[in-house]
DNA sequence: TCTAATTTGATTGTGTGCAATTTAATTTTG
DNA sequence: CAAAATTAAATTGCACACAATCAAATTAGA
């Protein structure tokens, strides 16, 4: 392969992801204007209604970093700002002050119900696509786990 | 299925999506830094250098967005910054002045080398890998279609 | 022709991402 | 126990993304 195809096709992975993924958070602005969210902040109200169901823990900062593979820098102001938008509490362990507690508050677990209705009415008019989504969803997780192979 | 499982297995396409794209990101930082380039600077060059081999006509700033699908609000900061550092030529069409074209320079054009034997490189650590990659690249473009199909 | 609509870039403002640094708290070591 | 190392957030600075708006140029219509 040369050189020039080798580029050509590169194009194709890393950009193709680079663009999917700002297609799909413009798919999702409907619901989000509704919402009155960005797509980070949605992703990360996902994780807290989920924690709130099925782990004990009350996530960190830093738990929620792992999860959502962003940092502080990124998760402090966003955080900040669900907390100015009553939807999120943020409160620092007693045991060990140098974490800081996060939860959806009640009226942010209230958001959970509208995005799965959204969601729900979205996904039906999906149906009859050709993609195979369980699929595209296996080989993205794939890829993440060879490309942050190296993180720690 | 219920609401609560659908917003559970949304977040698996959505966030890996998410995820990939800046697992993707992270990967290409050794060469990036190497070139000297943002992510998105690298992808606009890209862009220009096949544009450069494969078609007689020079792309002007709306037709670099229609490509890489972004808005002269981000294009127009990163092809200045990049004009800056003497990698892109920008230049008012006289027939039509609400027009600007975009070219790659000689200094631009001699990082496509660069980018190549860094990425043949890359490629070589992944061969071994289950993943099929052509295939999740279609995945990817497929669903694209599908997202973008409202727009215009 | 003369105005209205359209097109193209540029600008502005908000919100991420992330590298690098700082600060404060905790743990490890000597 | 005290100094050093480590850890968790916060802060800072830069570069996207993108909605909304603006300004200039062109085209279309009456």
């Amino acid at each position: 392969m040369s050189d020039q195809d080798i580029i050509r096709l590169d194009e194709q992975l890393c950009f193709m992801l680079y663009a999917g993924s700002r297609a799909m958070t413009k798919a999702y602005q409907p619901m989000l204007k509704e919402l009155g969210l960005t797509y980070p902040q949605y992703l990360v109200l996902m994780v807290l209604w989920e924690w709130a169901q099925k782990r004990p823990d009350e996530p960190t900062v830093k738990a929620l970093g792992a999860r959502l593979h962003l940092d502080s820098g990124t998760l402090t102001p966003l955080l900040k700002r669900l907390e100015a938008m009553g939807l999120v509490s943020r409160q620092r362990d007693s045991e060990d002050e140098r974490r800081v507690f996060v939860q959806a508050t009640a009226a942010g677990c209230e958001l959970e119900a509208s995005a799965a209705t959204w969601l729900s009415e979205a996904r039906e008019s999906l149906d009859g696509s050709e993609i195979d989504f369980a699929r595209l969803r296996q080989d993205l997780q794939a890829l993440m786990g060879l490309l942050s192979a190296g993180d720690q």
